[in-house]
DNA sequence: CAACTAGGCTTTTTT
DNA sequence: AGCCTAGTTG
């Protein structure tokens, strides 16, 4: 196998199940397809050459749709499968999409995957026409791009505490992905200012790195292919002309970047098909363009030989009529949006729950009772969801459910690839890979802890840079080593001799490069006498990790430890849901919600400034853009839900350590009460700005004589009250430390029943 | 010079 | 409540 080829590997190793050895595909088979299609459906699948747009409502059964055209495609002869190209929004999507193609034909050489892993494909191959990368290049994740920005803020002597690397990596982030021109830099305050000073330097030092690195960050998967794109039409027509088919996936979340990577690809045959719904855009914060949709009509229809296929798919087969009619009264209140007509023949059962509840454990504690209740029905786990906004907000419907004894899955969160032992180890293999890869090397070079600390570290970084050397080989030289002494030279001397000894397994399977670096570096044994009260949990994910590996390597005998390592650098949250395993309720964000669906799903914290999130109003220029978005963040979300939704809320909510009163959020409000059960109290008396009232005590279930457990000084029995909503203030006298004042909001005071 | 401990400050969403 | 930074100790 030509070395360039190994990306191709994994395609090659797939093969459906059921597919007839050899031979071509009967074309009965293409009737089935067509088969429950509704007009639209199959207007859309059966549609010929030339761009087509399909707006395709929440539900209206999209995937199907592509998946059938390209089985359609391939079955009429139209197209052969290495002719297709096929971009989603996430791995998981690919990889279902390939699966169920694959119940129709052989999807060998068919190109399915996100523009992500597609340029990373590409780029393995060409990337060398751009100088100084090489095809082993890593790519960095968000963590590693901050932290390299961190040492290049240091290094230039700017303070990083006000210069935040986050905030200078997303403006750079921005700049790359097309969110803004040049044009809009210039025009803003911003041009001209110290942050802008700050900004250009520690951007143009990132490149630099970035390619002494070896390194490409997300964004440059996408932007350096489009450059070589732009600069080698020859490297690009090899692309145009191979997909004769190109389908886009999620267009309403494209970038400008995307946008213009799709149109060198789709350039040659012009065989471009989109789908999307401009009410599902919600990654604007991230560059996505909503005008690609909005504009695909004119933009591939003007002056082209063929007009622009438009179909709607505006028949939900998904939810009920009460949830889609509150979902639709609630995305009706974005001005900035073409109305489309969704509608569906499913009659409900019950209404969308409301909840209104005392804090987040309450909220937790309900939404556990229902599940439970919901369980004793005969609903299984795995139709059940819970979605919110921040991250932050699933440690305590985690706790709940566990208390109650429910089975969970959590998407994303702490995830697995960002545990400090996993970064670790992969780092290791990183630079195993690539000896250029910094970033890696500072990671691991004193890990496990072998006495080289930040002195040292600095001053091989700096003989590498005035050297223009990587660290690693700087670590690797005698005569930088000359310039350290003590423990630290030694024990640099026997990492230099270990990263030597693992150099070879840059070429064998990841399993083997992984069981090398934790023999070579005894990581168990660190690990074990770390002292660390979470050791076993760590052993744990190493375990997991190798397992991992052995089964990449299994799959996909040609890939080695640069199949993985590439696999594992563009896995993301959503792709670790897993469908099997026993039946869970699913937890995650709305964001990771999107293109799911379940029977039966919770939306938690529907509070002003969490849903709207505070800061997507503050942050935009407008922030009537966003809380347009955060409303269709709701719509995505109201939407994955089947048969059953709950939308919950509560009237305090830990944040930051402390306690405050919530407003009910105002998409709550916009949802007509015809489509409510349970109205909640200010639904009535309130205006369109209503202000929430805080209730007159800060706790309606505590009382003098009520018995209280406080965490710190434990029980003890109210003796007085005093002061109203966030000052109420209680005296309590503790069997411990005898009478104390404390503000309700911050002593978390549990009411002891029994 | 590296490992350990206390205070400050922060988190929207993710390929 | 946690993570990172700065200050302290071995």
């Amino acid at each position: 196998m030509c070395p360039l080829d190994w990306m191709d590997a994994k395609s090659v190793g797939q093969r459906p199940a059921d597919a007839e050895a050899g031979g071509l595909f009967d074309t009965g088979d293409a009737t089935a397809l067509l088969e429950n299609l509704n007009d639209a459906q199959s207007d859309a699948v059966l549609h010929g050459d030339g761009p087509m747009l399909i707006l395709a409502g929440a539900g209206s059964g999209k995937t199907r749709v592509i998946t059938s055209r390209i089985a359609w495609l391939i079955s009429t002869g139209r197209a052969a499968p290495n002719e297709i190209l096929a971009i989603t929004f996430t791995n998981k999507a690919a990889r279902e999409m390939r699966e169920r193609v694959a119940k129709h034909m052989p999807t060998t050489g068919m190109w399915i995957s996100t523009f992500h892993a597609m340029c990373a494909r590409i780029l393995r191959r060409e990337i060398e026409r751009l100088g100084p990368w090489t095809r082993d290049f890593t790519i960095y994740d968000t963590h590693d791009r901050n932290l390299l920005i961190k040492t290049i803020t240091k290094d230039l002597g700017y303070d990083a505490s006000r210069f935040r690397p986050a905030m200078l990596g997303s403006l750079i982030s921005d700049e790359k992905t097309g969110r803004y021109d040049r044009s809009d830099f210039e025009a803003s305050s911003f041009d001209g200012s110290v942050e802008s000073e700050v900004f250009v330097k520690v951007r143009d030092r990132y490149d630099a790195a970035m390619r002494s690195n070896n390194a490409l960050d997300f964004d440059d998967l996408l932007v350096r292919t489009l450059e070589i794109f732009d600069a080698h039409p020859g490297a690009r027509d090899t692309y145009a002309h191979r997909f004769r088919y190109v389908l886009v996936d999620e267009y309403q979340d494209t970038n400008r970047t995307q946008y213009l990577l799709t149109r060198h690809l789709a350039g040659w045959h012009k065989n471009l098909a989109v789908c999307g719904d401009p009410d599902q855009s919600i990654y604007a914060w991230r560059g996505a363009d909503i005008r690609n949709i909005l504009d695909f009509e004119e933009d591939y229809g003007a002056g082209g030989d063929t007009a622009v296929q438009v179909v709607k798919l505006e028949r939900n087969y998904r939810s009920t009529d009460c949830i889609l009619g509150a979902a639709q009264a609630l995305i009706r209140h974005n001005s900035n949006r073409k109305e489309k007509d969704l509608h569906t023949d499913k009659q409900a059962e019950y209404k969308v729950h409301v909840l209104e509840c005392g804090d987040e454990n309450d909220e937790a504690n309900e939404i556990a009772a229902r599940i439970h209740g919901l369980r004793s029905r005969g609903v299984g786990a795995d139709e059940i969801a819970v979605f919110y906004r921040v991250n932050f907000m699933q440690r305590a419907l985690e706790r709940s459910l566990r208390f109650a004894g429910i089975p969970y899955q959590i998407v994303g969160g702490v995830e697995f690839y960002k545990r400090r032992e996993i970064r670790d180890l992969i780092s290791y293999l990183h630079l195993i890979v690539n000896a250029k890869d910094d970033i890696a090397c500072r990671r691991v070079i004193n890990v496990p802890a072998r006495g080289i600390g930040d002195k040292s570290l600095e001053k091989l970084a700096h003989w590498g840079a005035e050297r223009g050397v990587p660290l690693l080989a700087a670590a690797r030289s005698e005569e930088a080593r000359a310039e350290i002494r003590g423990r630290a030279k030694v024990s640099l001397a026997a990492f230099a001799g270990l990263m030597e000894r693992l150099e070879d397994f840059a070429d064998r399977p990841a399993g083997d490069a992984l069981q090398a670096v934790l023999d070579e570096t005894d990581y168990f044994g660190w690990i074990a006498s770390s002292g660390d009260e979470d050791a076993p949990n760590r052993e744990e994910n190493v375990e997991e990790l190798r397992t991992h590996a052995e089964s990449y390597d299994q799959d996909t005998p040609d890939g080695g430890l640069r199949g993985f390592l590439q696999e594992v650098a563009l896995v993301s949250d959503i792709d670790g849901m897993e469908d099997e395993g026993g039946a869970r309720v699913t937890l995650m964000t709305l964001h990771s919600s999107k293109g799911l669906e379940f029977p039966v799903v919770f939306v938690a914290g529907l509070e002003e400034e969490l849903l709207p999130h505070a800061l997507a109003m503050s942050d935009s220029e407008d922030s009537e853009d966003g809380v347009e978005e955060e409303r269709r963040l709701m719509y995505v979300g109201m939407t994955r839900a089947q048969d059953e939704l709950f939308l919950t809320h509560a009237r305090t909510r830990l944040h930051f350590g402390e306690s405050s009163w919530r407003v009910p959020s105002r998409f709550l409000r916009e949802i007509p009460d015809e489509f409510l059960e349970n109205a909640t109290e200010t639904e009535s008396d309130d205006d369109v700005l209503g202000v929430y009232e805080a209730p007159e005590t800060a706790a309606p279930n505590l009382a003098v004589g009520t018995r209280v457990d406080h965490d710190h000084f434990g029980f003890g029995v109210i003796e007085r009250m005093q002061g109203a909503g966030i000052n109420a203030r209680v005296t309590v006298k503790f069997a411990s430390v005898g009478s104390k004042v404390l503000l309700v909001q911050y002593a978390n005071l549990k009411v002891v029943t029994a």
